[in-house]
DNA sequence: CTTTTTGCAAATCTTTTGCACTCTA
DNA sequence: TAGAGTGCAAAAGATTTGCAAAAAG
């Protein structure tokens, strides 16, 4: 599960770390609530907003908007990486992309700026829907 | 002001679409509903979403998702293109990048999706703001 | 005259918060 | 025991939608 220091390894967070560790695809508060109850976890909705956002913040998860504005998240590797998200699916897979932040860096001095983070994700069907 | 075709031109949108082409950054709906009011237009915020909805539909607009998961708009070249988004003005810089597109395409194939979009957003301070 | 558009206000929906209560360290 | 974490239900906020009136072709 994912873990991390300074946050209390309550029930509740387990809960939500296993069942993002079981998900391969971006999903939002309300679907890993959903998940947790259909697993006869009780969770608080609001728990499960709190923790996904703290574990965001932390890094130790991904998170991403759709294009409704919701936020969906998912377990990562560590290492700073991509997505190719399937549009039906959802299915994800992390995408390394040295020449791309390569490129990112070059633009900002270019263009006089101070880079902060920069956002990839890219969008399609993948082997089983298309 | 930006046209589209099969949108009746009306004052409403005329004045959406002027108030787009003086803002040189992203804007949410109620943003721009907000100057259109400073400015004496009278036009509901109802309106201004539908209206920047279907800028955006047509592709006349652009749109992102800030971090808070907002809809923002902003009147773009027509030629594909990704954005240098200044984090405390707003600034926005329109980027091309065709090198990320190739890479884009190889990334796809690679991992056997077609491909049907993607996003590329890079955030940082501008120049005067840094 | 027919089809779009508007404006409002009401309804949605996701996410956030206040608070009293329950755990963890 | 003190500080973190939780559950609800209420509060926020950004969008959407229903509908009757107004505008465009």
């Amino acid at each position: 599960m994912v873990n991390v220091e300074s946050l209390r390894p309550t029930r509740q967070r387990r809960a939500v770390s296993d069942v993002l560790s079981t998900i391969t695809k971006f999903s939002s508060a309300q679907e890993v609530h959903a998940v947790l109850i259909s697993k006869g976890e009780k969770v608080g909705l609001a728990t499960v907003y709190r923790t996904l956002q703290a574990l965001a913040e932390t890094g130790a998860i991904d998170v991403l908007r759709n294009e409704d504005g919701e936020a969906l998240y998912r377990a990562c590797g560590t290492d700073h990486h991509h997505h190719l998200v399937c549009t039906i699916c959802n299915k994800t897979t992390e995408i390394a992309a040295p020449e791309v932040e390569i490129w990112t860096e070059k633009i900002a001095r270019e263009q006089g700026y101070l880079i902060s983070g920069h956002t990839i994700e890219v969008f399609g069907l993948c082997k089983n829907c298309r």
